[in-house]
RNA sequence: GCCGUUGUGGCGGAAUAGGCAGACGCAAGGGACUUAAAAUCCCUCGAUGGCAACAUCGUGCCGGUUCAAGUCCGGCCAACGGCACCA
């Protein structure tokens, strides 16, 4: 009756029965206690799934199943996010429509997900580049833009001369294209943004209300960067006028060690006051330097100070009314603060080495064991004392602090300040495959956004995608399409021609799951009020400071509109670890170890890959694909096959094993996202079972009921098999809580801190009894017991001699 | 430089809350079955010594706390990830 295993027709006949079926139908079923599992939606890139998906989705693949067997309403949706740029080369190389190329990826996609077995809810897929998708996408720029959160400004950019697109900050970290990999170069242009910074403390002290695991708060507080200081107006004094200029400072206790001024090389200040810097060729030639200079050098450390003393310039100190000279320098930045800074080299590190370097004085104004002339004094120690500094001597660095920002106030010098190192949110792209921004330029009425009964602004059909070498998009050149009407006065009008970036389409798509054929709604608020937040979002730690900070910025904005009800979209928020080659590299072609999921499927069949991309290794880390170690799941799933032969209906003893306790040992596992151990379980549970010889029914319809999430394919047919009915209709197993203590424990015995025996007692024994056990065992023999630290059911450590 | 994470057998990795280090799996060695191989099943498997029972050592390094340390504390070293002239 039972042969051996064929998963390539198991696997076949179920995923078609599900999917024929629709059995994993999210349904707003008002008895059933709801649960949203979430999952990066993936890119569909040309080459398709990768194992690195296999691995983050298979989490909540896990959790999704096992909630549904539990009796949760379970929400587990998939979808592309589908704008962007490889697909849009791919197009240009190819000569296709990047739509062409989109569905045809989003049809590989499927298929290999399927194949997958996924217990998906095929009904609510979304696609960012669905005009009645990207509708809402454009709607909610059009309310942030309403708000005054979206202005255009004229910035230098960072542009990608082979990409031909500025990129956000967050694409050309170290002065590298996030793409491909070139030197970004600054370009002056005006552009679109998000002021995210407004929402910088929202975003902050939403985190400790969310369950996010601590390495991806803490990356996240870094990302946003908070700190308090003080913005002070200096003066600056040339023979003509004198100018306030500010600085923003995070010691404000220390001002009476500054010693000079720097101001950064692009400050508009510099040109206000021109020809009275006597040494104005020399500037102009520093501002051409640094301009010159590419990110990567400029913030390259351990880099030589330089900078240029600005000749017939001083600066005056508010509060001592020294006059101190003024330079600039470029590691002082623009786009920080004030772009200008009071420099104390006595305590701290870059003034210091611009001090050394520009013989300037040091002045020491917190005590502490260095010499400030040999080495800076850094620390903001909480003890640290102020000397030199005649309103604030004697006091600590907080009591300072605090003194000195009220004598600043008094004399209308200075004032507290939070700043932080998160910039807006540069939101545009100068290519074609984006959402198209939904504003008009009137020359009389200024921007005016699409009227938002004509949203979706759908993207034209145009001929020739390729970027333009001037930084510009190539939807200017669909003039029919730019030339249009003002909505307010009806006079001509050209539509903006940039597109958004990537990221716009995911900031919100965890919303659209919920109703994603609603065409009145982004989404319908019975839905939404139904689902509500997402109680576990797994996804990669790549997206952290990206993704889900924009995420939670466009959902707290929705929240403060009213469009949502909550102001976090997640509950909780997990991270799976990335999977290397066999070589232990990052996979890649160039490297030639890339695994092909299908491949594997091929051999082993999904349920294997799914079980050993679990068994792998600790879910958050990262993980080698090892080719032999896949054979151990490949041979527990053909035990698992056949244990249904072992299954007897005698009365056997099953003492051996606890099911209680494993339902408890696999569920708890799951819960905590420690798959690989979950599953060690089961095999414990199967050997136990082999090497006894015989099993219950009930022993492999639990064992396949636990099994489930990770492997559906096998654990269906068995279930199937052996009670001829669906395990999809069946009840996830419930522990007895009376039943996973044993009767007997065996507690290990040391003496002087080292193991010497084992004593089997009942469970719960008191020190005598273990005692009298421990003494039968003749360990203590010619021994003099002095001390003995017994702790209940754990050990027991003799002191004697 | 700052922040974070991680160092455990030949390998991937286990080890609530300080309580038997090495679960589970891979590889390896031996055996059974087989004409043979594969598959399957059984046994061994941290190091050193010993025929053996057993003993000693052992979780990156040095020190400490404790009856007891992979786990806690102090000081290092290495690898990975994030940020980075952020005032």
């Amino acid at each position: 009756m039972i042969n051996e295993y064929n998963f390539k027709k198991v696997e076949a006949k179920w995923q078609k029965y599900w999917y024929d079926n629709n059995i994993f139908a999210a349904k707003e079923d008002p008895n059933k206690e709801k649960f949203y599992a979430l999952i990066e939606f993936p890119y569909p890139s040309g080459s398709g799934l990768h194992v690195g998906h296999i691995r983050a989705f298979s989490s909540m693949e896990v959790i999704a199943r096992k909630k549904r067997l539990e009796g949760y309403s379970v929400l587990f949706p998939i979808g592309y996010d589908a704008f962007g740029l490889p697909t849009e080369n791919y197009a240009l190389q190819t000569k296709q429509h990047p739509r062409v190329v989109t569905d045809n990826n989003i049809k590989m996609f499927e298929k290999q997900l399927k194949s997958v077995g996924y217990s998906f809810d095929w009904d609510r897929v979304v696609d960012t580049t669905d005009p009645s998708y990207y509708k809402w996408t454009q709607w909610i720029f059009i309310q942030l833009f309403k708000k005054g959160l979206a202005y255009k400004s004229k910035t230098l950019v960072n542009f990608c001369p082979d990409c031909k697109v500025v990129l956000a900050n967050e694409e050309s970290q170290g002065g590298i294209c996030d793409r491909c990999g070139s030197e970004v170069v600054q370009k002056e242009k005006e552009v679109w943004f998000l002021k995210i910074r407004n929402y910088a403390e929202s975003l902050l002290s939403g985190l400790p209300t969310v369950n996010f695991p601590d390495r991806i708060k803490t990356e996240q507080e870094n990302w946003i960067g908070k700190s308090n200081g003080a913005d002070v107006t200096f003066k600056i004094v040339s023979s003509k006028k004198t100018s306030p200029i500010v600085v923003y400072t995070t010691r404000p206790d220390t001002i009476y060690g500054v010693t000079f001024l720097v101001i950064s090389p692009e400050h508009p200040i510099l040109d206000e006051f021109g020809a009275e810097i006597e040494n104005l060729d020399e500037l102009k030639e520093y501002q051409a330097k640094a301009k010159l200079k590419k990110e990567l050098e400029r913030t390259q450390l351990n880099k030589d100070k330089t900078g240029l003393l600005l000749k017939g310039l001083y600066a005056v100190n508010p509060i001592t009314g020294t006059t101190i000279p003024v330079f600039t320098a470029d590691y002082v930045m623009m786009d920080y603060g004030t772009g200008a800074i009071m420099a104390v080299p006595a305590h701290d590190k870059r003034d210091w080495d611009f001090a050394k370097a520009y013989d300037l004085p040091i002045i020491e104004v917190i005590k502490s064991s260095l010499n400030v002339q040999e080495e800076p004094y850094v620390e903001k120690d909480e003890e640290g004392i102020l000397v030199n500094s005649p309103l604030i001597n004697g006091l600590t660095v907080p009591q300072a602090i605090s003194k000195i920002i009220k004598e600043m106030a008094r004399l209308h010098v200075g004032y507290p300040k939070t700043d932080y190192k998160m910039k807006d949110w540069a939101f545009n792209r100068q290519r074609y495959w984006g959402e198209p921004i939904p504003i008009i330029n009137c020359p009389s009425c200024g921007q005016v956004p699409v009227q938002e009964n004509e949203l979706p602004l759908v993207l034209p059909d145009l001929k020739d995608i390729s970027p333009t070498d001037d930084a510009s998009s190539p939807l200017k050149k669909c003039v029919d399409w730019v030339n249009t009407t003002c909505p307010i006065c009806g006079g001509p009008a050209t539509r903006e021609t940039d597109t958004m970036p990537q990221w716009a389409g995911s900031s919100w798509y965890f919303l659209r799951y919920m109703s994603p054929h609603d065409s009145e709604h982004l989404v319908n608020p019975n839905s939404y009020s139904y689902w509500g937040q997402v109680d576990w979002y797994n996804g990669g730690m790549e997206h952290v400071t990206r993704h889900l900070i924009y995420s939670r910025f466009w959902n707290q904005f929705l929240f403060d509109i009213g469009v949502v009800t909550h102001k976090e979209p997640y509950i909780r928020r997990s991270a799976q670890g990335l999977i290397l080659g066999a070589d232990g590299e990052k996979m890649s072609k160039s490297r030639g170890n890339v695994v092909n999921p299908d491949d594997v499927i091929k051999e082993y069949g999904a349920d294997v890959l799914r079980l050993f991309i679990l068994f792998i290794g600790d879910y958050e880390k990262p993980a080698a694909w090892s080719p032999d170690g896949i054979k151990g799941c490949q041979r527990f799933a053909n035990r698992f096959w056949a244990a249904q032969k072992l299954i007897t209906k005698d009365n056997i003893d099953t003492s051996d094993l606890n099911l209680d306790l494993l339902i408890k040992n696999v569920s708890d596992d799951y819960e905590a996202g420690k798959f690989n151990t979950a599953i060690a379980y089961l095999m414990t549970a199967l050997n136990t079972i082999y090497s006894r010889g015989a099993a219950t029914l009930h022993e492999i319809n639990t064992i396949a009921l636990l099994l489930n999430p990770v492997a559906p394919h096998i654990t269906s047919e068995v279930f199937y098999n052996l009670n001829k009915s669906q395990i999809t209709d069946a009840k996830y197993p419930v522990f007895d809580p009376a039943k996973i203590i044993a009767d007997e424990i065996e507690i290990p015995v040391q003496i002087m801190g080292k193991l010497r025996a084992r004593v089997l007692v009942p469970t719960g024994s008191n020190e005598e009894t273990v005692m009298e056990a421990v003494k039968q065992t003749g360990c203590l023999e010619g021994k003099s017991v002095r001390k003995v630290i017994f702790v209940k059911d754990r050990i027991i450590n003799i002191i004697a001699n």
